[in-house]
DNA sequence: AACGTACCCAACCGCTTTTGC
DNA sequence: GGCAAAAGCGGTTGGGTACGT
């Protein structure tokens, strides 16, 4: 047995709201203010809508500081800037946008920004190194003392635990950080990226002794671990989110599986997490 | 002009988190 | 602390529109 539903379904009206209702919600707002129950609100307004339906409408829509229209390449820097810092936390990011829902900026980022970044458009390595664009808040204050600026947050939002630091690779070797992608050849290879090495992936290098490297097709990630001491460190490496392409090619891109070298090198590529890209198989 | 496809975005769904008792 | 209700949130859906054939 399931939760019972906020409303009644059969009674309430669905799909697009009309001018009409618009001006009601409006209207009853601006007397009443949001405080209270939005559940009580339809019954008390008059509106044969579901009390989250009336929510939503409001902080998507009808809200008077809501800015309608296009992003600006400001807007499009700071989306993706922290979007490869905590991945789709909408809200999160909506939040250092004035004006900007959380609906908007997911709809934004899954119909155009996505795709403008696949498109070599945006690089997410200019974006960490000019990632002063982002305002800076109470709730996400921007850390001094790390290069790749971390962001704190509240305890209220630290369900999610990013990645430790970013999910982004930095290395300058010809390796373009759109989203581990080189512009010329659409290749991913491993090969380019073994000499970054890490001081960051959750300890400094010195600590990893006789690591292995795994390819774990069921987590769709690779880790590395540290058998130093018996321990079983595990320290994700790579996170492909939609399955390690065993394959070699995933949507024209060439993934090489040449993880040895990391294993005999003793160094490490910093994080590099495609599911934040989102490049999936079709 | 008609049809099919792609795109955009508002709205919905259902799970998680927060709040109040 | 436990529970239920409300609010918050992110993923998904579906209708409208633009564009291509």
């Amino acid at each position: 047995m399931g939760r019972a539903p906020c409303c009644d379904k059969e009674n309430v009206k669905r799909g697009p709201w009309s001018p009409d209702e618009d001006a009601t919600l409006k209207s009853y707002l601006a007397t009443h203010g949001t405080v209270g129950n939005w559940i009580a609100l339809p019954k008390k307004a008059g509106l044969k809508r579901c009390g989250k339906s009336c929510r939503l409408r409001w902080l998507n829509y009808l809200r008077p500081d809501i800015k309608h229209g296009g992003f600006t390449e400001e807007e499009d820097t700071i989306i993706c800037t922290l979007y490869a810092q905590m991945g789709s936390r909408w809200s999160a990011i909506a939040s250092k946008l004035p004006g900007r829902t959380d609906n908007d900026v997911k709809n934004y980022w899954n119909t155009k920004l996505k795709k403008k970044i696949m498109a070599g458009k945006i690089s997410l390595k200019s974006l960490t190194e000019n990632d002063n664009t982002i305002p800076s808040t109470p709730s996400l204050t921007q850390s001094s003392n790390t290069q790749n600026s971390e962001y704190n947050f509240p305890a209220s939002q630290n369900q999610y635990s990013p990645p430790s630091p970013l999910p982004i690779m930095l290395d300058s070797n010809n390796f373009d950080a759109s989203f581990g992608l080189n512009n010329n050849e659409k290749d991913i290879g491993f090969d380019q990226i073994h000499d970054a090495v890490v001081s960051e992936i959750g300890t400094s290098d010195n600590n990893i002794i006789n690591p292995t490297v795994s390819i774990s097709q069921d987590s769709s990630s690779i880790a590395i671990q540290d058998q130093a001491e018996g321990d079983e460190f595990v320290e994700p490496l790579m996170d492909f989110g939609f399955g390690f392409p065993h394959d070699d090619h995933v949507n024209d891109l060439n993934c090489h599986e040449r993880v040895d070298d990391f294993a005999s090198s003793g160094c490490f590529p910093e994080w590099v997490d495609f599911s934040y890209a989102d490049i999936k198989p079709n």
